[in-house]
DNA sequence: AGTTTCTACAACCATTTGGTTGTACGTTAA
DNA sequence: TTAACGTACAACCAAATGGTTGTAGAAACT
């Protein structure tokens, strides 16, 4: 079993920031189903090589994939697990929701409020 | 059934960009528990009325709340389907990562290469 | 050895972001 | 009606973002 270690807040910032640009998001999806070197990928691309290098460097920050040297070339690869792990945020909301449902549902089954919260 | 509308990169964009702030990320919290004014929610940060009224409207324009006027005041919701919408984009992320190690674990199986991919 | 390939890094620039203060307007309470 | 409250909006500012070009180094081919 994985050990679930605790994300800091500019960890987080990072995941979703590096997720908030299509270039980069079209990168995980290429590095999730197969390695491409940087000039692969910048090839995908009508921006130069460096923009390119800068925004695989955004999502290595993040996490979101990581670099192996391989020869010359710099293989990236992109990590499943941070993306499971933002999806993980992302249910931590949802449950606050559907408490909140419940919580109005009580409410509506008993008009007597035997017990009204603050 | 809810019927699955096509999001545009701009409106991903937005989505993620809008989760990609601490602050914003708990007005989103505390809005999916209950509903909040907008100075109900300044109260509880350290920064402007105004700085607080701004993450709320990038919220809204990615969709993660609403606001309601109630009176004088407007009370902002979170919006639990654009926070399942942003879980289902990473579920696709996923799915590529599972087929790539579908692919592995063919080569695996048949070493002998029937059908050696390009 | 020399050249090409793949990459990183620095400097620069325009735009966006996240914060501020000040002004104004609709709604409620005295 | 006057005052207080809740909010939005504009103007402004420093810092970060997303792009560019140019320089330089390490690995590989001839």
């Amino acid at each position: 079993m994985v050990v679930e270690t605790e994300l800091s807040d500019a960890e987080v910032d990072r995941i979703f920031h590096a997720l908030a640009d299509a270039t980069r998001r079209d990168i995980v999806r290429r590095t999730l189903a197969g390695d491409a070197s940087v000039t692969d990928l910048a090839a995908a691309y009508e921006m130069s090589f460096a923009a390119v290098s800068k925004h695989v460097g955004v999502l290595e920050e993040a996490g979101l994939v990581t670099r192996h040297p391989e020869g010359r070339r710099r293989m990236v690869r992109g990590n499943p697990e941070r993306i499971a792990r933002a999806q993980r945020l992302l249910d931590a909301y949802e449950r606050l929701w559907r408490d909140r449902v419940g919580r109005l549902d009580d409410l509506l089954a008993e008009p007597t409020s035997t017990s009204t919260p603050a």
